[in-house]
RNA sequence: GGCCCCAUGGUCAAGAGGUUAAGACACGGCCCUUUCAAGGCUGUAACAGGGGUUCGAAUCCCCUUGGGGUCACCA
């Protein structure tokens, strides 16, 4: 029987999630779940300097509203608890000294005045700095002493000198280094706590974890893992180096550089369905043409095999487009549930009928944050340039405009039942009796109930938003400033 | 700089020896139309360069160039 698919997901708590970071997580999740596997959560946080309060709440929080749910972690527990490496950290220490006792590792005294000392040595000379080896030539006598004195010491993984060493990695195939570039890590640090290159491999082996997902910047660690591997006797797991994620200009995303998180995009008014979709496709294709994703249908289609091995790059223009489609293929309802809290805070006139402006809106919409630039004219009617009524394609001047209004005033005036129906047909009416364009009445109207060049929705959909009175009064406004303007240029 | 990886339009990408080299975003045009969108149709645009291998190379090999990653008691 085939071995069960576990994956994992082992972020440090930084308290950013930034977009890589989130792709690799979806990419465990699917490779897990794709197989009837089981995605579990670890948290890596052995570097107690960088500990960042409330940084794994995030990560809960995150893979929660991706839908990203663990099968085992922090949180939820599971068969190989506990789940933070933290809380692990008397399991590595024992392993670490194994490695010593099997002559994989050595016990290192060197202080970090010496290290720093022969760094910069190298680095002017213009060398490459690699630890010299100078404890590997301790006594067993003096390790025996120094240990009983009580002086601080790392443990360090003695690599070959010789030979090379060959991984496989089921995206980038087989990769074959030199020993000899392979420089005698650290596993276990002075306070007692393992780093990451270690850590990672003894949880990954008591986890059981099948397959080893993170980005390809730990490519070039990957021989110094395998070694570990071998070194216990363990069986390899199976790599899966992902491709970066980089900024249009090539280069690689970072907080530093204030590139958005996934949480700055949920702010600019990204959905989140939209931006799984659009990272589960940087990266990685299906094989038909198809582009929109949802979690589930991921989960069903998604292959390492189709995982692409060069870079790309994030762009915001096609995860806005994705991000339109996700709202064009809402349900009205589901649309005016997320548009809310923009509309609200947008229009203060409490007359409009918010759920019809979602209908002039969800066409229009690619984020939500846009939503309150679109709709002020609701609010009030601005101050504007006459100048709008004349337009060329829809063959209005001031003087045609004026006329249309003013018929228009004297229909509207006895319309009863204020609806789109009922003002699209008196409207319509009165254009075929006066024998001109529809343009020519709807383009004027338009104009002076909004005041705007633009708007979502036409004279008739904003007249009916506005109500009789608030259009005919717009209305006259428009037809008091084109009278005085028409006089004006008569003179 | 050493080592490792990558290389198809501006971007995401299909392609795994023989294709008119897909599709999507963006951009342009046309249609629809009461503005703007949406929608429909359509156009511009790519195999980094050079050597091989082969009857035949975007696909395989080598070199060059370009880009990226990595060289911590960080992950």
């Amino acid at each position: 029987m085939e071995r069960q698919v576990r994956t994992r997901y082992a972020p440090s708590p930084t308290g950013y999630m930034h977009i890589g970071n989130l792709r690799t997580a979806l990419y465990e999740y699917l490779i897990a779940k794709s197989q009837n596997g089981k995605f579990i959560l670890r948290i890596e946080d052995t570097d107690q300097e960088r500990l960042v309060e409330g940084a794994v709440d995030v990560i809960y929080k995150t893979l929660k509203l991706c839908g990203m749910q663990h099968d085992e972690g922090p949180d939820v527990g599971g068969p190989y608890a506990p789940y933070v490496q933290s809380e692990r950290k008397d399991t590595y220490k024992p392993y670490a000294e194994e490695l010593v006792k099997k002559g994989h590792a050595y016990y290192c005294f060197c202080t970090k005045e010496r290290l720093d000392a022969l760094r910069s040595d190298a680095e002017s000379k213009n060398q490459t700095f690699m630890y010299d080896r100078h404890c590997l030539n301790l006594t067993p006598e003096e390790i025996e002493e120094k240990l009983k004195n009580g002086e601080p010491y790392v443990i360090r993984q003695k690599m070959p000198r010789e030979g090379t060493t060959t991984f496989e990695d089921a995206v980038y195939g087989s990769i074959t280094v030199e020993n000899s570039m392979l420089e005698d890590q650290i596993l276990l640090k002075s306070d007692g706590l393992p780093t990451y290159n270690f850590a990672n491999v003894i949880d990954d082996h008591l986890m059981a974890i099948t397959h080893v997902v993170r980005g390809s910047e730990y490519l070039s660690s990957a021989p110094k893992y395998n070694l570990l591997y071998e070194a216990f006797g363990w069986e390899i797991p199976t790599y899966v180096h992902l491709p970066l994620i980089v900024k249009p200009d090539g280069s690689k995303l970072s907080k530093r550089k204030g590139d958005a998180s996934f949480e700055d995009l949920i702010n600019m008014g990204y959905l989140v369905e939209a931006i799984i979709n659009y990272i589960a496709l940087l990266g990685w294709s299906p094989d038909t043409n198809q582009e929109i994703f949802s979690l589930s249908e991921l989960e069903k289609a998604f292959n390492i095999s189709r995982i692409s091995k060069s870079p790309s790059a994030f762009d915001m223009n096609k995860l806005r487009w994705f991000n339109a489609e996700y709202i064009r293929a809402m349900s009205l309802d589901a649309f005016y549930e997320k548009a809310l809290p923009y509309l609200t805070e947008a229009i203060t006139n409490k007359t409009i009928d918010l759920k019809k402006v979602c209908k002039l809106l969800q066409a229009r919409t690619e984020v939500l944050t846009e939503i309150p630039s679109k709709v002020g004219f609701l609010n009030e009617l601005a101050d504007y340039d006459l100048n709008i009524y004349v337009h060329k394609k829809m063959k209005t001047t001031l003087e045609n405009s004026l006329e249309s209004l003013k018929a228009a005033v004297t229909v509207l005036e006895d319309i009863t039942t204020w609806d789109e129906a009922t003002l699209h047909e008196k409207l319509l009416t009165l254009v075929e009796k006066l024998g001109i364009k529809n343009g020519q009445m709807l383009w004027p109207i338009r104009t002076a109930i909004t005041g705007w060049e633009v708007t979502p929705g036409g004279a008739i959909e904003i007249a009916d938003l506005l109500g009789k009175e608030e259009t005919l009064r717009r209305i006259r406004i428009g037809i008091d400033r084109l009278e005085k303007a028409v006089a004006a240029g008569n003179a």
